[in-house]
This record gives C-alpha cells, structure tokens and sequence, in this order.
DNA sequence: GCTAGTCTCTGTATCGATTCAGACTGGATC
DNA sequence: GATCCAGTCTGAATCGATACAGAGACTAGC
C-alpha cells in the first residue's frame, strides 16, 4: 500500500491540511516545516498527492479530450489529423494540460460511454463523421467543446474552428472545370454513413448527413453548376474509411466504362492519393489521362504532384485548443474561419481530347 | 450544478448504491426499476457517473500514459513516433483503454510533477533522452510501465519492448564500411544532453548518457572498428532535437574541411534526411558524393532512396500497450526484442575515388 | 498596555461516487 | 410450518485529497 497523505501528515506530527498546503500551496506555511514535510514524503515513499482525488476535490482535471468520431487508428493515418493534433499537443504543452485520446467502440451505446467516462476538462473533437451522438453526451455532461465544422444547429456560443469548406472546394473544381473537364468524378469518405465502396446515387447534396463532407461535395457541385454539369450528371463514389487503399478499391473500374470521367475530385489528400495509386498499377498503356485533386496539402501531396487545396493544419489544432483552454470573451471570437489556398500541381490537366 | 447521483436517487426515492448499480451492475437489481431510474437521471440530465470519483472510489482510472521523454511535439514530428503511437493506439482500442499524452516541461522539476499528476494506470515510456528521472517517479508511484529500451540496470521484472540497437547499428555501419568508407560522421540526437548542434567530442562510446543513442553508436562503432577505424577516428556529431533542420544545421560546414567525411551514419531517419537536405542545397557542382543512412525505416526514407536499418514501428507500440495492459504471467515474457533488417536503397555507395 | 495585523497551522466539511455486509421479501423445498 | 435460497435493495464506510473559516502566537504601532 502507498502511503497517503494522511500517513505523511501523521509521520511529522502535523494535520493532513498541512502536509496538502505543503505541496499545492507553499505560501501557506514555512519553508522549515515544508522542507521536514517533503522529507518525510521522501522517507515514507509518499509520491505526492494522488491525482484522482485531488482532481476530484479541486473539480478540475487537467486534461483534454481529443475526439476522432472514428476509429482511433484513422487519426494516426491520415497526415492531416496527426497535424492537427500536433497543434492540439503544441497549445497543451503551452497550458501545462495533458491530452486524452479516447478510442470510441463501434457500437453507438458503447461509444457514449466511452465519452461519458473520459476524465477530462473539455473536449476537441475532429469531425470525421456523424458527430451529433458525442456533443450531446458532451453538452449533457456541461463539457465546454470545440469542433473542427461549423455546423448550422450549432448554438452560438459553441465555439468550433473551421474552414469555409464550400467556398474551398468550389476553387478547386472550377480549377478543374476551367480546364475543359465535364465528366467528373466526385470521391468521399461516410457519404452515407454504412454504404459500401464504389459509386452510388444521392438525390440531392443537401441528402448528405456529414457536414464536411457535404459541404465538400457542395462546392464541387457549384463550380460546375457553373459550367452547366448538374448534380445528376456528376458521378457519386463513396470510399468509406478514408484510406489510400479504400480510395484505390471505390475507384476500380471507374474508368472502364464507355465514358469513363476525365477527373476525380477527393475529399481529402489520402483518397485522392489512392486514386493515383490505382491508376499507377496500370500498364503504362491502359493508363488514362485522368485529372485529380486532393483537398488539404498534406507532406505526401507535394511529393506526388497531387493538386489540392491547401488548409493550415497545426494551426486549426492549435486554435481549436486554444479556444477551448482560453475561451475569448467575445463569443464571435469563438468561431474562427482559416483560410485555404488551391495549390495547383501536376495531377491536373487539361481534357485529353479524344 | 450538474446533478449527482444521489440526486437521481432522492428522484426515484431509492438509495444512492442502487442507482450506482443501475450503471455499473445491472444485474444487482430488476430491469423494472433500473429502467425507472435510468429514465429519471435522463429527465434530471444526469449525465451518468462522474468519472473521477468513480476511478477515485474503483482504484483505476481506465487509461494509460504515453510518455515522450522530451517536447511532446517530438511525438507527432518523428513519423517513427507517431507510428509507433499508432500501435499504442490500437492496443488501447482493443482493451477499451484511453491514451494520455502528457506533455512535459522542459524543467525537470516540473516534469516530474507532470509524471506525478497524471492520472493513469500505468506508462508507455518511449524513450528519447535520458529519462531515469521519469522511471523514478513512476516506480515511486507503484504503476507499471513499459519502456521501449532495454536499461542494464533494469529491474527483472520491469517490461521492454525493443530491438538489439548495437546489433542493427552494426548491421548498417557494416555495410557502409564495406563500401570502402573509412572517414565516416556519425550523427545523433542527444549525444550528451545540452550539447550545442554539430561535431563534438566524446572519450568513449560508454561515456554516453542515453542508452538508445549508446547502443546505435555503440554498433556502428563496433563495425569500423572491425576495419581498422577506432572511435578516435570517427566524427561525432550532435543534432539536438532531432529533426531533418537539426540535422542539417548540425552537418553544415562538415563536408568543406581537407579531409571530409564519406559517409554520414544518422541514429535516425529523421536526421539522416536532414543530411540529404543540407547536401541537396548545395549547387550540384560542389555536392559531395555522401554516404547516408538512417534507421527506423519510416516512410519518407523509402521516397528518399534511403539506406537504412528497419524496425516495426506500429507493432513496437503495440506490444509495449499489450504488455502493459495484459502482462504476461512469466516475467520473461516481459522482455521482447524484435527484428531488424538492413534496407539498402541509393543513398550509400563505394567511396568516391579522389 | 491594548488593538490590529500577519504568519502558521488545524479541524471539519466536502468532492461524487463504489463496496460490501446484511435486511427484507416471496416462493420453493421438505 | 420451518428452512433455505435467490433476488432486490439499503446504509455505513471508504477512496485520498482540498477549501475555508478560524485559532493561536507574535510583531508593530500608538
């Protein structure tokens, strides 16, 4: 059994108050009584107070939560996740605050209970999915949150950092529609949460639960809207899981149609990375000229030559973090809008004619 | 005020035990009446119970520290590391375990103090420096732990998860000496702690602090030695902080001297690209043709055309969580070593004839 | 010499739950 | 009709600390 501090307080002849002050609050005694204290401590093996308690008496616990709606593993594959919690870890290192990955089981009851337990003071939470369930368990629990997509339903003191995701993914696509493509391939993680990989219909963008996701997908949408290539006319592909592979598998056979899309435009770096991985295990050959875009501009993204759109990842951790660790007085200070850049590269061209 | 639990329990009019049990063991009362209580605490807001006086009153807290014995953002800098977290993660996933990150200051004092608040069931001790201090406290503590280095002076029955670092170290150092290279820098992050960036000088290999950088150090020794090329006759250089700007801020000015090295030796991949970097500024006229490796194996290396010694990183992390979380019965179990390969790419060949 | 004020230190209440021995109920068993 | 048992629920003790009001000693000022 360690020794409490209780035993400490006893072994110097001094109450428990005391020996508590003699380590959260030097002031509140001489430093000769505090230095007999400490050295008891030592003789005793006494490792200082024990965290649980203190965090449960002091009603604060010194840490934060790190949420990926999704599997844990996916914040460890995706570059861009593993930035963003690099500027997480940079704005915690800064408040003395420890970060709580929590894993989240695939069962939805089971998930809640994961963030319903997790000992933390408030809650990032890097939207990869239907998050709705894990803000209501953290509201529920009165969490102060911050997350990563502004949302519609969001109260307006809830603060969240974000990107204008539609207006990014509009310069994108008229990049793309600007260079004459027209049969166009649009590539998304959790379209519809539960499809399998590969095409698939959705009457209309606003159909799409995930925010991202749809307002991704809307901004493609847009731009070729512009050009007179409706939503109808667009191809659908869903890669569910956000993996190079799971991109290389939703695009096969894609373009072996009788008219296959010229151009694919990603979600995310990693799909549209996948994307050329399927295409680079062609014959050199049977290798059409397809277009294609990313979306984030992670470190793979520049080796490639993969066009994307560029957004700020350790700063939107870094933000988010510090929204939630030092909240503005201003409530409208809690919504931040980073800006993002299309970064144009060698993955996209011109329409081959044909 | 969020209500507690025994709020619900004056709602329903049953005793504070029963509705702990309602959460925690259902099977301790009817369905009927934990259905009344659930419902209750959902009418109330009860967000279920508080997860600090829960692993204050249980004795465990459900989640375990990862532990970077220096600036937390080394974790997510080093791809190694952020792999190898991957695996922590996984493992953790698996047993419905949390994973703190805690960040430490640069004091030591202080960074104790970050080792003993943490609340958490045991350690993850990923070693980059010299991090006795940490294992001090943590043994003080009572909590268990895993460290990915095997210490000589390392309790029996205190867990590892490594690799023969002297072994892989040779492996590579071998290989370069066979190429004919017999004026060769070896660069490594912490070679004494606070020593400036760039060639320092060290009596002997043994004389190094950190048992990971001795024992890399130690094996590419061994190989030059075995040719003729004592430890006098090697360039140390240090790059503190490890990462590809250290490494190249570290190296610059070695390749102008009358006598330059071949071949640079890094203890890390990380380092071993910042020396391809700082030669790849060179205009291509004056860039010496140098020998480089690096060691992990991470994915950039690959791109790189990088020689360099490969350890499993995701499988690393996961046995280090593994051991922690589910210790085998026999203590030897606790020791594990795992294999190495030379990967020999472009960045090594024959000494340059002068 | 008396009041005020400063330093130290103490005692009690409290944070929000879980544990475990035991009380009670109703039905089955002999 | 007494005994046993399983199924439910309760109450007191406990986890290990911190907060805060206040007690006592001592110095300063008038």
């Amino acid at each position: 059994m360690k020794p409490t501090l209780q035993a400490v307080a006893d072994a110097v002849g001094v109450s428990r108050s005391t020996v508590s002050n003699a380590y959260s609050r030097p002031d509140q005694l001489s430093a000769s009584l505090r230095g007999r204290i400490l050295d008891a401590a030592r003789q005793l093996g006494y490792p200082g107070p024990n965290p649980t308690a203190r965090s449960l008496r002091r009603g604060f616990v010194g840490s934060i939560g790190v949420l990926f709606t999704s599997h844990l593993s996916y914040a460890f594959t995706d570059p861009f996740a593993v930035r963003f919690l690099a500027g997480v870890g940079e704005a915690a290192e800064r408040h003395g605050t420890s970060l709580l990955l929590v894993p989240l089981p695939p069962a939805v009851t089971d998930a809640r209970r994961a963030v319903e337990n997790a000992a933390v003071d408030g809650f990032c939470v890097y939207c990869v999915a239907d998050e709705e369930w894990a803000l209501d368990v953290i509201r529920q629990r009165g969490l102060p949150f911050v997350s990563t997509a502004a949302r519609d339903d969001a109260d307006p003191d809830e603060r969240y950092v974000g990107i204008d995701e539609r207006a990014a993914a509009h310069s994108a696509a008229a990049h793309v529609a600007g260079l004459g493509h027209r049969r166009v391939a649009l590539l998304a993680d959790s379209v519809l949460p539960g499809a399998p990989a590969g095409p698939l219909t959705v009457a209309g963008v606003e159909q799409i639960p995930h925010p991202t996701t749809r307002g991704r997908l809307a901004g493609f949408a847009d731009a070729f809207a512009e050009v007179g290539v409706g939503w109808a006319d667009l191809t659908l592909v869903n890669a569910p899981g956000n993996s190079r592979q799971a991109a290389a598998e939703a695009v096969a056979g894609l373009f072996d149609g009788p008219a296959p899309p010229t151009a694919v435009l990603a979600g995310s770096d990693v799909l549209a990375l996948g994307v050329l991985d399927a295409l680079a295990v062609r014959p050199a050959g049977a290798r059409p000229p397809i277009s294609v875009t990313g979306f984030d501009d992670v470190a793979e993204a520049a080796a490639a030559g993969l066009t994307t759109v560029r957004q700020p990842a350790e700063e939107k951790g870094r933000i988010a973090a510090e929204l939630l660790l030092d909240p503005p007085a201003n409530p409208a200070a809690g919504h931040v809008l980073l800006p993002t850049a299309l970064v144009v590269r060698d993955s996209t061209g011109p329409v081959p004619r044909s």
